[in-house]
DNA sequence: ATCTTATTTGTAAACGATTACAATAAGTTT
DNA sequence: AAACTTATTGTAATCGTTTACAAATAAGAT
């Protein structure tokens, strides 16, 4: 592999003129930056991309840190901050916390040691805990999840406008008594079930906390929580979860206590998925604009890199409803 | 941040002597090694990975090629392999190919850039094309399609048995007119098409080229492959897709057309997604064991980098048959 | 032709680690 | 105690870039 001093013998030039024509400078003459770039394309030189780092204190690397890639929202995003990121020269570095602030700390630590440019973080708490770490070293946007607090760079959904949206469409639909089933931990599953209950007020209707469950956002704990709700003594007329693997619990659910959709029990979510038009019924859903949300993220993250002192920006996208047959008007019996 | 200088200054010793405590070397004197290690604990020290890897030509970071992270077979696979790459000190950069040939080049050049240690690939064709590019420079394993006369470590599904005892189950249970849609420009596809033949052969029956169709492995396509057959003169009693993203497709189709599954039309597929269960009846399929795929990969890859002449490897994991509803054996209706 | 000024090029010092080699200190053997 | 071996430590080169600074060259003004 050819390195720059090689290029630089071939061309008959100091390392310093073929770095300066590397780095397109002005104060290079035609006939040289010829020169330089003949030897380069004949010795197919690639700079070295570690040496550059050591020099600059920077790399062209950002890190992307999410709860759970298997998270279909999640791969959305990953995808679209990869496409973003590749078209700016940058490469991406992925990592799982599983929900577990100890491993969002030890990758915010793999970051610094990596030398990334900057990190786009879903963190798993709302409190600043990894920030103090984010706030020396490199630039930060947070996504999903937003930590209250932190002057940080953020792009987010509208949370409660949306579940309030959802909420209003099952109302309108003739369901009252909704039941929630929240991903907890996180204000993106506050924020949505504060939409949530405001949709019910403005129809007059109080909130109780029998039907609202605050639990981890997985499979399992979906499945569990809307099994609960099924069961109660008055068992609620509609389900809505804040996630695609909670609905996809919750689901499950359903179809095991033999339950028909959406007569006997509604069913809407949050996040498209491949899924949720597969069944039958289709599910109702608010569908997130995840592509912009990785791109918009991608695109913060590295406006300041470039410009580190720039004041922070909050971008709240809304999300989209789609109705389908899983929330169909309701057929009172009784 | 505090250098190795820095370090070697607050404890009165040579860098030299800092670098061999880093290393556990064992010419160290304890006396000596504990100042050090007091050193940098209150200097709150960690080695810089870029100067180390500058040094070292070499970098603690692998690079996960795939064609399309959405897919969840691959999303699990990159799950598996971060988390192995973690175990071991090693980073994970991500890119996604697009199935193609010329994004997967790119990206063997990127890896290149970045001094990776090793690569995981899952290539765009059964060609050694970017292979050239490979057998320079860095380690190299090969998932989920094999490219037959290379020299390169693999992980494979045994993809003509599996698709055989996928197909002999469908004829086990009555179907005979049975179609495949098939991933196109992929091993993967051609060998679970091959498997398809040898079931049918096995039953007596002839393959006719008419039920089987070669598409990209891609919702859309799988879903206008199966409108297609299902509305030939005589469609098909059964339907197999070598992919979850094709079957998606299929299901797509079917529900357009109104059939019923499995009375009217079967359908069988590979990769179990979160869907394959929700969806009624629930899909018949062939598992791949990808947390073991992704774990062996990322370890076979981390051997070679530790012994590059070791003898290529080829794991070859075999398939779990799912029975579910969508397969049911087949009521004869004329 | 000479002096200024502007442009182009080269020299050499970083960046932060690792490691061959040399130097010193500590044990062993006679 | 001298000679030899072995264990420990330090010095300095190296990895491949970039860039401040100095030097050389070219262009412009008198």
């Amino acid at each position: 592999m050819a390195s720059i001093k090689e290029v630089a013998r071939a061309a008959g030039v100091s390392t310093a003129t073929v770095s300066r024509v590397l780095a397109n400078s002005p104060h290079v003459r035609p006939a040289l930056r010829e020169r330089v770039l003949k030897a380069i394309k004949e010795l197919e030189y690639r700079p070295n991309l570690i040496a550059r780092s050591l020099r600059a204190q920077q790399t062209t690397t950002i890190g992307l840190i999410v709860s759970d890639i298997r998270n279909p929202f999640f791969t959305a995003i990953s995808r679209a901050v990869e496409d973003t990121a590749y078209e700016e020269g940058y490469s991406l570095i992925l990592c799982n916390t599983d929900e577990d602030p100890k491993k969002e700390s030890i990758y915010l630590n793999v970051m610094r040691d990596a030398n990334v440019a900057g990190v786009i973080l879903s963190p798993t708490g709302p409190t600043a805990a990894g920030l103090r770490e984010l706030e020396t070293g490199f630039a930060v946007v947070v996504i999903d999840r937003s930590i209250p607090d932190a002057d940080v760079d953020m792009v987010l959904l509208d949370n409660v406008d949306s579940a309030y949206r959802l909420t209003r469409h099952l109302l309108e639909n003739g369901y009252r008594r909704i039941a929630a089933i929240c991903g907890e931990r996180s204000t993106t599953g506050r924020e949505r079930c504060a939409g949530y209950e405001q949709a019910l007020r403005a129809y007059g209707l109080l909130p109780t906390a029998e039907l609202v469950r605050f639990v981890p956002p997985q499979i399992e704990a979906g499945y569990a929580a809307a099994l609960r709700l099924l069961e109660l003594p008055e068992p609620p007329e509609a389900l809505l979860t804040t996630n695609s693997l909670l609905a996809a619990g919750a689901l499950e659910a359903i179809r095991e206590r033999g339950l028909r959709i959406p007569d006997e029990v509604a069913l809407v979510t949050f996040d498209e998925t491949t899924w949720a038009s597969l069944v039958q019924p289709p599910i109702t859903l608010i569908e997130q604009p995840t592509y912009e949300i990785g791109k918009t993220a991608t695109e913060l993250l590295l406006q300041r890199v470039a410009e580190p002192e720039r004041p922070t920006r909050r971008v709240i996208l809304k999300g989209r409803l789609l109705v389908r047959g899983s929330s169909a008007p309701r057929v009172r019996c009784g």
